[in-house]
DNA sequence: CAGTATCCTGGCCGATACTG
DNA sequence: CAGTATCGGCCAGGATACTG
């Protein structure tokens, strides 16, 4: 199913408010780095700390910013220890590893086509 | 399988390579608009002018810069013909398509979460 | 340790004009 | 029609400092 895109005729007025959110969600989810953060929590449960530290070359700015996206759209739960210092865990909730299962698929076709993308490219720039 | 980090150990060296590449590769390609046109494209063969129209939002150098990054991985077949005015037609390879699945999979699940999502949207703002 | 706030800059991206 | 080039505004995003 195609992220549908709003036709502007008005018998499409039902359909254009899942649609705009549809597409909202769909272009804030495809980024690198919200795919690198679940990629990378899979079915652990890390810490902030933790998770800066995995996702490479993420600024401090990047994950907090991501993970609160994440968190307001329910693919990630926070947990939150009263403790001093503080300990914040993160998880992916069901509809979280549901996007995992593709985003996984992604890691997948990028090693498995390394070779024919690496090619391709010589090919162009040459 | 995950994209792997240079962990900077020698050993490592002849992944290095491999695995940075993998990630710049990751990083360029998962974006709203290289994911848009890779499933808007389908298996069809569209023009520029109709995948402009198709794509909504985007501009066209947007549109021109990820065909180029697109097709500089080999993703996208790009097919001038010779005639006035040109026609230039745009096809998804084999990887592309292999991708394709993948992104697909993405919007599906994008509409099957959407009542998940914009209740832990609301919950969130709220 | 986790998170927010502020500042500032490079570059993203839209608009426009121009070629073949 | 398809594509490149150029300019400029604006914001993404890094660096830093500060709270609980």
């Amino acid at each position: 199913m195609v992220i549908k895109q709003y036709s502007g005729a008005p018998e499409d007025a039902d359909l254009t408010r899942a649609d705009s959110l549809a597409r909202e969600i769909f272009s804030d989810i495809a980024n690198k780095w919200a795919f690198l953060i679940i990629e990378l929590l899979d079915d652990r449960t890390l810490r902030f700390s933790e998770l800066r530290r995995e996702v490479e070359g993420i600024s401090h700015k990047m994950l907090t910013q991501n993970l609160r996206m994440l968190e307001r759209y329910g693919l990630v739960e926070r947990c939150v220890h009263p403790t001093v210092p503080p300990r914040v865990e993160y998880t992916l909730t069901e509809p979280g590893r549901a996007l995992r299962e593709t985003v996984s698929g992604m890691c997948d076709w990028t090693h498995q086509y390394l070779g024919h993308i690496e090619a391709a490219r010589r090919r162009f720039d040459g």
